[in-house]
DNA sequence: TTAGATGCAAAGCTTTTGCAGGATA
DNA sequence: TATCCTGCAAAAGCTTTGCATCTAA
């Protein structure tokens, strides 16, 4: 967890909400901290909910829809879709865009960057004429048996 | 329409289908059938079930769906899940991938290709160490206004 | 004759909505 | 005090399942 990630975030989040001249809710309060905390990359909704719960604080379903959804509106959110049709939230922030894989051994979502891949979409999106407001790449496959050999740099930016 | 591939993949899944062991039936009949004409790109389960009870055939929606994952799970048809929740299917075949555009001025989807996104998407599986079963490349934007100004060489394979 | 294939209806899940009551600025 | 925020419960969609029936091989 970036600790430096979640106060930025949440400090942009706070100065957006007022901006819009939203109140300060508790719900909204205690979503948007396990927000920041775990959703730096793709949480379920479920998941929210079992941690929220898990924090005490409670909080009920309708709520945290209705939150994600208003912070998604915001641009404070990006949004995914799961191929099981379930949604996923994670912040969003200048510069902390990333791409995901599937792992379909464990079903585990993880994150990764690739300068390369994006450029390569910046510049198909150019040549198709399009003004390009967000765009998602999602490999879906499984970690190839490694047994101790190098797997070459990450393509994590460090 | 493309007839080519439209046969090409008909004869492909019945193949498939037969070597699986599986049994002609009409319900599925007619679902391939609307497939190969209508699911060259991304369609969804309601459209799909419009179209068969326009054809007259009918069917029944539990069928559709049954037939769709069992066709996705022969790796007959690639399945998608759109922003709004809902999946789509399209037509699974050799040399036929292709990446997806969401227009949001209208909802459309519409699909390119594009050799080098599709080259670096590999090299960074590469460099995960993964072995890639599929991946899934989404750009939501708008047409840029072209006022008849030259777009660039498209990046549709010819 | 046997294992699939199909349709209908009901159940399951995630997500959204309606409303009344409770906060915030 | 006027909005906005919350929670509860019910509703809405899309998708899956159970079950009896029909059919291809």
């Amino acid at each position: 967890m970036d600790a430096q990630l979640r106060d930025r975030w949440l400090a942009t989040a706070h100065e957006r909400l007022a901006a819009a001249g939203l109140r300060t809710g508790a719900a909204r309060e205690r979503v948007m901290e396990c927000l920041a905390r775990d959703a730096q990359c793709l949480v379920s909704v479920q998941e929210l909910m079992d941690r929220l719960r898990r924090d005490g604080g409670g909080g009920s379903q309708a709520s945290l829809y209705r939150i994600l959804d208003e912070l998604h509106g915001l641009g404070l959110l990006h949004r995914h879709v799961l191929p099981d049709g379930t949604s996923r939230y994670e912040l969003a922030l200048p510069g902390t865009r990333h791409h995901h894989f599937v792992d379909e051994a464990s079903g585990r979502v993880e994150p990764f960057t690739d300068p390369d891949l994006e450029r390569a979409i910046a510049t198909a999106a150019r040549r198709l004429g399009l003004r390009m407001t967000g765009h998602e790449v999602v490999i879906t496959g499984r970690r190839a048996v490694t047994d101790g050999r190098d797997q070459g740099s990450s393509a994590d930016a460090p």
